[in-house]
DNA sequence: CACCTCAATGCAATCGATTACAGCTGAGTT
DNA sequence: AACTCAGCTGTAATCGATTGCATTGAGGTG
């Protein structure tokens, strides 16, 4: 259990201890000769680092923290895989918290990974009102970057798609389908993806006189149970319209799978679309059409914002918003334009 | 950025740095008067510990590393909530590493987790072999504990379940539907989950006169695709058995689509099982049979052991092995005892 | 009143690595 | 021969919190 410290590595190597730290952190001048023999010592030993010495010293520590709402949700879990390997580029480390979908678990993750000096923080804010305090607060202390969603009024960083473009070519899509009428199932519009998604999709649905019931919009939340009791509902209130849009994938497995074991053929009679394309979109049946999100450029974005931010440092610049375009995938859960829709 | 310091409090309440150290960490023997002047003057400055500092100094950090083999299989990521959820409990916040299924990688994650001195770590070795040499060598500086996965011949704890109780369980259930030939599917039998399997499989399948062809015990890795293309294989080499038993869910989803989509009806051509029971193997079609995992029994078990191992420390007791008795859910990718098989 | 006990508090060392500053050495210069 | 300067290397301060030991003083005892 006792580790080795520099000052053994100096004593076997007859040096003092700065001369061995300025081997090993390769700075400063050092004669091979000494060179050799502090790094054999160093060897012989086994020496490592004390992270926890050195960050207290220059207060940097290589690490960089990440809180996400749900570590359960594919999505993010696939962002996080993103996000690591973009930061193992930079010889970063990745910190990674579970918010549980929770603004006061959240604010308690984001204060404990600023009190642990991480050089820099990403966040998916679990709420788009109540992650505020929490969020701008740590933003105040240390360069932090919010990921696909993001808090009402913060100054920050952000990266993520461009939600009302992607629903343009969902609803264009469904239209080239046949379809004439569509209810939308997000979560609440307090999260900025639903709530952005939801106006790209409004706005485009308008534009081409597909009818949008006031009560054909249900918000729940991001699961797969919501799903299935948006279609429950919607189907007691009355029948489902010609498409369901749904604001994530989770949502849209749900509502694939309600339709479905409610007797509703996907995509003949109704046509289903998720968002983000989880690697389980495709599993189900039949296979979901959704929107991709390009996960590798966003995590890309993220870290170089951070890293920019973290050199900076002292003036705090003007903040950097970059939305990327997304791709449709089109699976099976739509009807194909050439395709003529049942009811016609 | 400038963080305040304990001085700074001290300076504030007119005490020394020793007093409000005693007074903010622990219970030390402090007047009344005097805890009420330091706690007042900590919140006027908002001062928060530098971890850091502290960590330094009493080389704990009441924090856990955990490493798992792919952060994107839901069985790990919801193993990584309950170990989260009761690690929570005790105080202490959980430092997650992905070790992308590989040695190398997984023994860096390592190597810096006790660099950074976490006051225990949980692993899910990658590879039943190659991960050794690093986890046998962390074990030896600090606690740490195996989890569902194990590492052939170390000596550490383990906390897992009785993978072949739960076979014979399954092979049992499959025997009933009609099953008297079946295929196994499972990554390699260097990981210690599908050779525990297997044996479990083969053993009962041996008992109940099931026949398993040697060819049709085929071995890759956890994933939906390799599910897919080991289906795709049986049937080039003469077709399925009237059992596809799989080492885990992912496997099983790729196998159950690719039954589909080569024309075979599961159940009534071919009984397909998982194991885990993640989320998504409810949501298939059909749904999946499968093996629940106690997850949170084995998070909290896990966690008992670290905290008994960081307590001792000095005498490495005997070690422990806790196994745990899965329970198999009957959904519909197989068939019900009663229901007659196709075949007979 | 001298002496003792014990709670409250401060001083200063400590954890391990980094680094400003100073000292030393020897080659090069005048 | 005296002097400069660059290149190495060591000494000691530093980061911020904790804690063993010393000190103080109030209250108790004989």
């Amino acid at each position: 259990m006792q580790r080795v410290t520099i000052a053994q590595v100096a004593e076997r190597a007859g040096v003092s201890t700065a001369t061995v730290s300025r081997v090993l952190s390769r700075r400063g001048q050092v004669s091979a000769a000494v060179e050799r023999k502090v790094r054999r010592a160093a060897d012989d030993l086994g020496y490592q680092v004390n992270v926890i010495a050195r960050a207290l010293r220059n207060s940097r520590t290589d690490t960089v923290g990440m809180v996400v709402p749900s570590i359960t949700n594919p999505f993010f879990t696939s962002l996080v895989e993103s996000v690591e390997h973009a930061l193992g580029k930079e010889g970063k480390e990745l910190f990674l918290c579970d918010a549980r979908s929770d603004p006061q678990i959240e604010a308690r993750r984001l204060a404990s990974l600023a009190a642990r000096n991480v050089d820099g923080i990403i966040v998916s804010p679990s709420h788009g009102v109540d992650s505020r305090p929490a969020v701008q607060q740590t933003a105040d202390r240390l360069p932090l970057v919010q990921l696909d969603r993001f808090v009402d009024g913060t100054t920050t960083d952000w990266v993520g798609v461009d939600d009302v473009a992607a629903m343009r070519q969902v609803v264009d899509h469904l239209h080239d389908g046949g379809a004439r009428s569509a209810a939308f199932i997000g979560s609440l519009m307090t999260h900025s993806s639903t709530e952005q998604r939801f106006a790209g999709f409004r706005r485009r649905a308008e534009e081409l006189n597909i009818e949008v019931k006031p009560d054909q919009v249900l918000l729940g939340d991001y699961s797969v149970e919501w799903g299935e009791a948006a279609v429950a509902r919607l189907i007691a209130e009355g029948g489902l319209p010609d498409a369901l849009v749904c604001a994530d994938d989770l949502i849209a497995l749900g509502v694939t799978r309600a339709c479905r074991a409610h007797g509703f053929a996907v995509p003949r009679q109704v046509q289903v679309t998720g968002y983000d394309d989880i690697e389980f979109s495709r599993l189900t049946e039949p296979a979901l059409t959704t929107v991709h999100q390009p996960r590798d450029r966003i995590a890309a974005e993220a870290v170089r914002l951070l890293a920019a931010a973290g050199a900076k440092d002292a003036e705090r610049g003007p903040h950097a918003h970059i939305s990327l375009v997304p791709t449709l995938v089109v699976r099976d859960s739509t009807r194909a334009a050439q395709a003529p829709p049942d009811r016609i």
